[in-house]
RNA sequence: GCCCCGGUAGCUCAGUUGGAUAGAGCAGCGGACUUCUAAUCCGCAGGUCGAAGGUUCGAAUCCUUCCCGGGGUGCCA
């Protein structure tokens, strides 16, 4: 993606438009397009940044690798970027960028968008996310999918795309019915619905369905894993007769009944008032309007499966309507021989809508890992229909982002000591807590900037510490592996955690601070770069325009996390070796402060693109 | 049975899509504070990249087979 070659932003851009001209050239093939391979240098004396194109080209052309590398850089021309660059090794090429062009490029990226391109305009996204189901409290197992949610949403609209947070509710079918039906039995004043009515009614409506407690206790005798168990203490098998009592319920329901359409509105605002008060703890921009759940789409769900049908696709099998696929044996089931509808009938529709009204080019569902072939047999139905394609008849990008499990220190489920799911609200009050009592013991110390400040303000720090520590570990590692939920380890102050970070600003703030006060001021002051802390930092700087839209574009947010940890690393040294108000002259502190600053706003930018509130002390 | 995911330092994890001596953090050891916030920084030590073959100038990365762990697998979501 060599966009915007012209401008003076992103070297390792302009380094791949050099190189790829330079290797024509070499080549004698004028209008030749070959991969420059520019990479940033993994060791310091390798330079900045290498060009490793030369080894695979020759040999694609039976030439010297070296002799190659060796023309190439005859016929680079990279004006006043770079020293002349040298061949080593095999045919490496090493290239240092010049301190005038670091600087001048620092100038350019020093503006409110901080050099991050805009490739979204005119594009659209869904983001499927959290994924609450209603008359259940949160619990870890949706943290995932809010928080990852979030920062894919946050990170798209960063670069101007146009985005829909899709919270795909569970609200509608059996359970729902169940859980109506339990809380008529016991004769609940729905007006007054408190949320610990509401959990009874799903806990009794399990019991009177008889939970699957010898497939459980098989599951621990077996030795199988977290996720089997996670399954089967879920389930939500019923006994017939609640099943069938439930069913008589759902069709009330769905033929308008007054009353119970009525109570279901009831429950589904009793849930929502305590899903938003968690969400408003987790700083997450998920709101009312975001809810679109399986019963927006109940109506339309006999056209999905008749579509199918006529188009030939839908083959009715033993009763029931599925899907076939040419590579593999596994249909997908679209209606149940009882006339019933399935998630995957819900899942198609819910393609139709955000692809052809959305008008969305790229779909994200931020689901489960264990939902993965199901989104592969839906988006193989969805694409055999035509219903990946927008109106425009623009090709959509589905995309599954399979995350892993919460575990606990044991490796098993998360249980609190009683032996119960932790709901997502003790889980980050918790961590609320702990983050409050590590900034108020720091704030004891007199020396501390955070000394004196009012038991409100540091329980905001604290709160902000505490949410910071748990989404920072939850994304900085990759999506698709489980994780041990695991405090102690998040909330450290040292070591890759988001607290780190949070420092590293926070002192950022505080040097800045002291700088107004003494009537320095860095606006406009021209970029100096000169000790090997200076330029590693300016070069992580400059990684920032790669490291958001690269991020954007793999759904991988720990690329970003990464990205933090190193340029609050990078600030920390140049902090240690570079003083900046005690600086020897007018021109270095003025400089050095402007870097400050720098580093802070794309610090707070991209804790933002994550979810993650920055305090200013600390 | 079939399909999918994972296996990298004592622990937790990266590894820029095939590049140089496989990198961070924690834990361990040794240094640096009358602080522009030491919640920090610098250094040392730590590896059969699950195993064996193969592809090539070059493999943690691609191919094959196998081992271990986890997940999924037709009318739940």
């Amino acid at each position: 993606m060599p966009q915007e070659t012209t401008t003076n932003i992103d070297p390792a851009a302009l380094l791949d438009a050099a190189f790829r001209t330079a290797i024509a050239t070499a080549l004698e093939e004028p209008d030749g397009d070959f991969d420059p391979v520019i990479r940033v240098a993994q060791n310091p004396e390798f330079g900045d940044y290498q060009c490793n194109a030369a080894m695979a080209v020759a040999k694609q052309r039976q030439l010297k690798p070296r002799d190659l590398a060796e023309r190439i850089i005859e016929a680079v021309d990279l004006g006043d970027l770079a020293e002349p660059p040298e061949v080593a090794g095999p045919g490496f090429i090493n290239i240092r960028l010049k301190p005038e062009a670091l600087g001048s490029m620092l100038e350019s990226i020093d503006e409110q968008g901080l050099g991050l391109p805009q490739p979204g305009e005119g594009h659209s996204i869904a983001v499927d996310l959290c994924g609450v189901n209603v008359a259940k409290q949160m619990h870890v197992g949706h943290l995932r999918s809010t928080i990852i949610g979030d920062a894919i949403a946050r990170l798209h609209e960063r670069l101007g795309w146009t985005v829909h947070r899709e919270n795909h509710l569970g609200d509608w079918g059996l359970p729902i019915a169940m859980t109506l039906t339990a809380l008529r039995d016991a004769g609940t004043d729905l007006r007054s619905l408190e949320l610990e009515d509401l959990n009874t009614a799903y806990r009794d409506a399990q019991l009177s369905g008889k939970p699957d407690r010898r497939g459980l206790e098989g599951a621990h005798a077996n030795g199988c894993g977290p996720h089997r168990i996670i399954e089967l203490e879920e389930q939500n098998a019923g006994s017939d007769e609640a099943i069938t009592r439930a069913k008589d319920t759902l069709i009330k329901l769905q033929s308008g009944d007054a009353a119970l359409v009525d109570d279901w509105n009831a429950i589904i605002d009793c849930t929502m008032r305590e899903v938003f008060d968690t969400l408003a703890m987790l700083n997450v921009k998920i709101g009312p309007e975001h809810n679109r759940g399986e019963s927006f789409y109940k109506d339309i769900l006999p056209e999905v499966v008749e579509a199918f049908i006529a188009a030939g696709l839908g083959i009715e099998d033993d009763g029931a309507i599925v899907v076939r696929f040419e590579d593999r044996d596994r249909p997908l089931l679209i209606r149940k021989s009882d006339g019933g509808f399935l998630y995957a009938t819900t899942d198609l529709a819910a393609i139709r809508h955000r692809v052809r009204t959305l008008d969305s080019d790229r779909l994200v569902y931020v689901v489960d890992a264990r939902q993965r072939d199901h989104f592969k047999d839906v988006f193989g139905a969805a694409h055999l229909i035509g219903w990946d394609r927008t109106e425009k008849d623009v090709q959509s990008d589905l995309h599954h982002l399979p995350f892993g499990a919460v575990l606990g220190k044991d490796k098993k489920p998360l249980k609190t000591r009683s032996g119960e799911n932790f709901t997502l609200r003790a889980l980050l009050e918790e961590a609320i807590e702990r983050g409050s009592k590590e900034v108020i013991a720091r704030s004891e110390d007199e020396h501390a900037p955070t000394h004196g400040a009012t038991e409100e303000e540091l329980r905001a720090i604290g709160r902000a510490v505490g949410i910071a520590a748990v989404k920072y570990a939850d994304l900085s590692s990759g999506v698709v592996k489980d994780y041990v939920f695991d405090l102690d380890r998040m909330i450290a102050f040292e070591g890759d955690t988001g607290p780190y970070i949070l420092y590293a600003h926070a002192r950022i703030c505080s040097i800045i601070a002291r700088g107004r006060a003494a009537g320095l001021s860095s606006e406009d002051a021209p970029f100096k770069i000169t000790t090997p802390e200076e330029r590693r930092l300016a070069i992580a700087l400059l990684r920032y325009r790669r490291t958001v839209t690269e991020t954007t574009d793999q759904l991988e947010p720990h690329r970003l996390c990464g990205y933090l940890h190193e340029l609050a690393n990078q600030y920390s040294a140049f902090y240690q070796a570079c003083p900046v108000l005690k600086a020897d002259d007018e021109a270095t502190r003025r400089s050095r402060l402007r870097m400050c600053d720098l580093v802070r706003r794309t610090l707070e930018d991209g804790l933002d693109l994550l979810g993650i509130e920055a305090p200013e002390r600390m």
